[in-house]
DNA sequence: TTGTAAGCGTTATCAA
DNA sequence: TTGATAACGCTTACAA
């Protein structure tokens, strides 16, 4: 079934039904409503393609994920994808599997990464979408874009090199800062951390956070209560040796290393809640798993993808954003694994 | 830059650039070479849509997701598409998420389902993908594709009703045989089981595989020993009371209610592993998160995704599939939450 | 308000 | 092996 088919069938030309089609206000009530009932009746609908070689904007945004397999991603893309379609555009999904493809000494290799978005950028350039959103796997500084990339793009979960692009990210530096007045508050002054990798931006921020929370305090920072992991479970349990330096509070910068602590806790005989205070980082699994349930600060996915689709359907628009660079700030979920500091020295007699 | 232009600069007709493009052998080495590298030089790309209306084969396969944010989805969706364009075709994903927009207790009404699936499949219908992949979010009987739908499809993470989609699953009965057979060898009997909602085929075919296992072994079911969850951890806390019938084991018919069996545990001051034994199913966290570390099935989804890529491609160029149902076999991960039965009767003297 | 006809950038056909 | 030329299904000037 094509126009011209249809059109016969309605007794106009072509162009009459097209116009319909596309809402134009230059056709009688009465043919537009014949046309739409029969429209109806034919089950017709048009070939996007050949409406596409026309048209200049193709109301199709790009999502590029650099692993939709980290469990950060499908939920900044679930809300992306919900806004964006909810506007009337269509969103075609990418994923350039990173983690998969390379080695764990390779994910901030920029020219691997780049090697890997090419071709899918030109793929995107040859369906003309009209804007991209690129979700990253982890915030890193993106080089991978080339010089002569003109589509409107959004990056989230990862910054862009300078201005270029227009990103919407954590607010490393403000959980970081929140979790720590937390353990403050609950009278903790000695606070070990496990960071995730060193030169990793949500490390750098978060750890930031925690200075300026203890500066506010009066506390004095202590690099001796730093131990440096690497994101996974099991450098949590090995930074859970941290322990030993009478710190009555230990904060993972995410649960999977938490969860390393609790292992430590568990052959000690200890307690999280207890006989110390644990805190995490991402709430990855709600209060499911661990015992007792974590108390940790919940990363804001949905609100970061809810934000990207208003910045790229903004940008594609032609519209001028307020800022460039959005910071989107966590939720405290205050759960059982810290408790109040019982080794508190009360006021001096 | 178009072909005509293109075909200019290289002094030929659009014509033979097309046939080069495409891979035709209808052309001679010389030009070919020399159109091959002004491509390169100019950096063309070929209009996806021109092309399209004019080739009745798009290369894309549309990929259907309930929901995106279940997490066997991703991945199965990340298996599949690398598979699909390792063969040269593209994918397009759409995702109905259903569990954002259903309550629970409408998770399995068909015309609800029905309703999202609608415009998706006109959408995919009007870019005319070749082919369609429908990834469940639970395996449930489906219902929803309307009876004029023609376009190849195989469902996955879901049974078609009838024998009308090939379809590809995981071998629940096998699975729960497995885990069954273990517990058995570890000398256990008495073998307490946390089912998933009672009407979900999950479910159902992995308590099939139970009984079968326990009927080879010569032990009579004993219905007592049954408890329904929901698949969350908080009923699998309840269900948890399961304990009072004299189990030596627990098998949870997934991790979270398994979670909720360790939570019961806890508070009775007894450990998995050592005072009793508990099995759970999916391996959704690896051995991350309980303590102890949880024996376990795990969902072979990426195999799934690669069974369903082959599948959509065969019938896609229109070969015959060996059959029409596929069921991929779980991996049992023995970890320390099942240890052999401490209780169990010696061979009387 | 409607119809006619000329594109859009490709690929397919057929003749040279 | 190449080049004209006619499709593909739709949109859009422009004419009626």
């Amino acid at each position: 079934m094509t126009v011209k088919e249809l059109a016969k069938l309605c007794g106009v030309s072509p162009g009459t039904v097209s116009n319909v089609l596309n809402g134009k206000n230059n056709v009688s009530d009465a043919t537009r409503n014949n046309i739409l009932k029969i429209v109806e009746e034919t089950d017709y609908h048009p070939n996007y393609f050949a409406s596409s070689i026309r048209k200049k904007e193709t109301q199709i945004i790009g999502i590029i994920t650099e692993d939709l397999n980290q469990f950060t991603t499908p939920p900044v893309v679930d809300a992306l994808t919900e806004r964006i379609e909810s506007k009337g555009y269509h969103t075609v999904l990418m994923n350039m599997r990173i983690y998969s493809r390379l080695k764990q000494n390779e994910w901030n290799r920029s020219e691997k990464i780049s090697g890997f978005l090419q071709p899918i950028l030109r793929e995107l350039q040859s369906i003309k979408v009209d804007g991209i959103v690129y979700v990253g796997a982890h915030d890193r500084e993106l080089t991978v874009f080339p010089d002569n990339h003109t589509i409107p793009t959004v990056v989230t979960y990862a910054t862009s090199k300078g201005d270029r692009f227009i990103s919407v990210n954590i607010a490393d530096e403000d959980g970081g800062y929140d979790m720590t007045k937390y353990l403050m508050s609950m009278g903790h002054t000695r606070i070990g951390v496990i960071t995730g990798a060193g030169n990793n931006r949500h490390s750098i921020n978060r750890l930031q956070g925690y200075k300026k929370a203890l500066n506010e305090g009066g506390i004095r920072f202590d690099p001796e209560l730093i131990e440096e992991g690497d994101w996974t479970m099991e450098s949590g349990y090995v930074a859970g040796k941290i322990l030993d330096k009478g710190v009555t509070a230990i904060w993972a910068m995410n649960d999977d290393m938490a969860a390393g602590v609790y292992r430590v806790l568990e052959e000690r005989g200890l307690k999280a809640g207890k006989d110390i205070s644990v805190a995490g980082f991402d709430d990855r699994f709600g209060n499911r798993y661990l015992i007792p349930s974590i108390t940790t600060d919940e990363l804001p996915l949905t609100e970061m993808g809810i934000k990207s689709a208003e910045m790229i359907l903004k940008a594609v628009r032609g519209e001028q954003p307020e800022q460039r660079h959005f910071l989107i700030p966590c939720k405290m979920k205050i759960r059982e694994s810290v408790t109040e500091n019982k080794q508190t020295r009360r006021s001096p007699a």
